[in-house]
DNA sequence: AAATCTTCTTGAACTGGATTAACTTGTCGG
DNA sequence: CCGACAAGTTAATCCAGTTCAAGAAGATTT
């Protein structure tokens, strides 16, 4: 499959675009590849776009008071991923977003989405469902912190998540699911012998 | 001003509807008046309606395993309010919505809704933005809860919103910001003694 | 205005998870 | 294939926030 193959398929899934307006579309995305390590996402800066992840595994966090970081999101095949509070706003980001493995993104910036989804219905209704997608997600974590125990939510989320899991290092994990690396150490250990 | 003329400006401030879409749009809704400790969102039944607050005080909140009460949203004059995950995705509720004052809510049903924003460019701009606003606000809450101590959640609940933390009751505020209420007490009178 | 229920307070004992620190194992560029 | 740094482990100690318990202060109903 070529690489707008992909996401032609997240949007037929989600919403109905036409030839025409799927063509259109991914003309105005352009891919690019991002080495390990590589930032797309930096403090201060406004960013520019937002990334539909081809392949590979990117990582959003923050830093905290004490420079602990902290895990917003993953993306790897198949997701989305920026810092949604500063992009939407176009606001100077507080996030870092770095690609943990090589990958390859199709990005599109800020005024061509905007232009998009003026110009046509089909677009706008695209993003109004990746807005309420992301939302419910966020609204689901919100909740899995304030109802669940560490060990609960590493469990829920290797149930959920598996193949994220299985990709990402443990200090990223632990630090999504809001605790630390020697925590989460001594729960996998645990979770081994029973 | 009239009820609906509170949610016009809401819409206003955010896009823009022309006089004659502003008042088909507004057909859609229907006026409630709900009476304090009354439900209008139950576990186990689909949520039928979004609700916009025209006036006063409504808290929506999950119920833990071990019983305990965790509050997800307020909302008060002038926000919307539904149980998320289930209203977009048309599933049983996990939540309880109820209002902690008598209130007055406007409300849209699903397939109203869907009808509309299929109809109109306009509608689904404003739904849009409405998701991307639950998002981004959702993303924040992630981050603090990553990120902060209870004390500084509190401190920076009080400062963002003053309104709300004067209007709801102190057990409600505590599971909101993820803390018990003896802790979020115990803190108030450091607060007064500092 | 007494009775009942709901919310808030206070203090003592306890614990899930953090911190610190030292060590082991991976990984990869040269 | 080695040197260096990044990632993961283990164990001792510590603390922010919970739990339990009992009472005080507001609300609401009769």
């Amino acid at each position: 499959m070529s690489t707008t193959g992909q996401l032609q398929q997240h949007i037929l899934r989600r919403t109905h675009f036409s030839e025409v307006e799927l063509a259109e579309f991914f003309t105005a995305f352009r891919q690019v590849r991002v080495k390990k390590r590589q930032f797309i996402v930096q403090p201060e800066f406004v960013p520019k776009h937002r990334f539909y992840v081809v392949q590979g595994c990117l990582r959003a966090y923050v830093i905290g008071d004490e420079g602990q970081e902290h895990t917003i999101q993953f993306a790897i095949d198949d997701w989305w991923i920026t810092d949604y509070n500063s992009y939407i706003y176009q606001q100077p980001a507080s996030m870092f977003i770095m690609a943990l493995e090589d990958s390859i993104v199709l990005q599109i910036d800020y005024e061509t989405e905007q232009r998009l989804k003026q110009q046509c219905h089909a677009y706008e209704t695209y993003f109004r469902i990746l807005a309420e997608t992301t939302a419910a997600h966020m609204a689901r974590r919100v909740i899995t912190n304030l109802t669940k125990t560490a060990e609960q939510r590493y469990e829920m989320f290797l149930e959920r998540y598996p193949d994220v899991a299985a990709k990402v290092p443990q200090y990223a994990l632990a630090s999504y699911l809001g605790m630390t690396t020697e925590y989460l150490s001594k729960l996998r250990h645990k979770r081994l012998k029973s």
